[in-house]
DNA sequence: AGCAAGGTGTAGCGATTGCTACAAGAGCCC
DNA sequence: GGGCTCTTGTAGCAATCGCTACACCTTGCT
């Protein structure tokens, strides 16, 4: 009669998604330790067992999530080279805005805020983000481009300062910019 | 003997500028009432007497410091209209980069991030110092310059997608985009 | 069997959070 | 002078913060 599921032992590796998933819902400003431990069905007192302190599980934290993006990222875009740089845009642009980037979305301008302010672990979490970012764009430019590599950050730029003025309610100025680009096709 | 000077009348408009001062120092996120009491020589008492509550005062604070920033960027930006749109660009990364400028930055992503998150206040404020940027680079685009509308936005983009890789510590990768875009003399 | 080491729960610490009750000062009109 | 409203100081509230002391329980080694 004896179940004999117990104890499948808590790790940080266990706790990592669990907090990712409540950091993601609820955002980072708010995120402290009981509501977290909450969130992974343990104490705060456990929390500062495997991670030391709050501080070490934040970054922790956040290069778990800079690794479950790439991830993400990779199996999100995969497909053929486009053909031209609009359409490499053009299909991050509609991953970002995908139901199931949204709360990362919103999850990033606080890694920004935080890298803005100089705080590390924020600022390597947004630095692996996006060299993660620009190294799928360079495999993306499109064949015979003739600038790839400064075409791929040129490219970025665009995009993240979409995501920016999309994040306080200009998405139309945005993509006005993008049109007037000659990136997208009118 | 009396010092005439006694009470200068303590108003919001009077407690703002100081409040704005601590947390272009300290950042929103860990303004508290008591720390900006201090700030601006009152009680945390006096605040919520003026302001009625906390999120009032932040949404009175957001509210002000756009309206600063507006007033800076028509000092700081003054000038002869730009010949080429790379100018117009280049003074205003200019102005972002300045010293003056740097607190402002920092705070500017905690806006952001709160304008993704929804608080409407935040919104408010982003929204505004936007339409601020836009309707200048409107005003500043190269005379006889093609499409200045769908111009200024695209400038506008490229912009702020240049301040958020250089918040994250990819400020090259963001000049490298511009350089690759053209619009910057190499 | 005994014992050491590591994992976990309970309880609590001092500090800080936003906010409020109460009373007293300050300036005004009648 | 007598109130009356606006402003302010003092004290304190319940809640939450990150973190810790202490005891307990398992687990594995010998």
């Amino acid at each position: 009669m004896a179940s004999r599921a117990k104890k499948p032992p808590m790790t940080k590796d266990s706790l990592l998604p669990l907090l990712a998933a409540h950091v993601l819902a609820e955002g980072l400003g708010q995120a402290s330790l009981r509501p977290l431990a909450r969130a992974a069905a343990t104490s705060d007192r456990m929390l500062l067992y495997h991670f030391g302190s709050k501080e070490a599980l934040i970054a922790d934290l956040l290069s778990y999530i800079a690794r479950t993006y790439a991830a993400t990222l990779d199996a999100a875009l995969a497909g053929e080279r486009p053909v031209t740089r609009g359409q490499a845009v053009a299909r991050i642009l509609q991953h970002a805005r995908s139901e199931g980037a949204q709360p990362f979305t919103a999850l990033w301008w606080e890694i920004v805020a935080g890298a803005a302010r100089g705080e590390t672990s924020y600022r390597a979490a947004a630095g692996a983000m996006m060299d993660e970012l620009l190294g799928w764009l360079e495999g993306q430019m499109p064949e015979g481009d003739p600038d790839p590599k400064g075409g791929a950050r040129y490219l970025l730029t665009l995009i993240e300062g979409t995501l920016m003025l999309a994040a306080v309610g200009h998405a139309g100025t945005a993509r006005d910019g993008l049109l007037a680009s000659g990136l997208l096709p009118s």
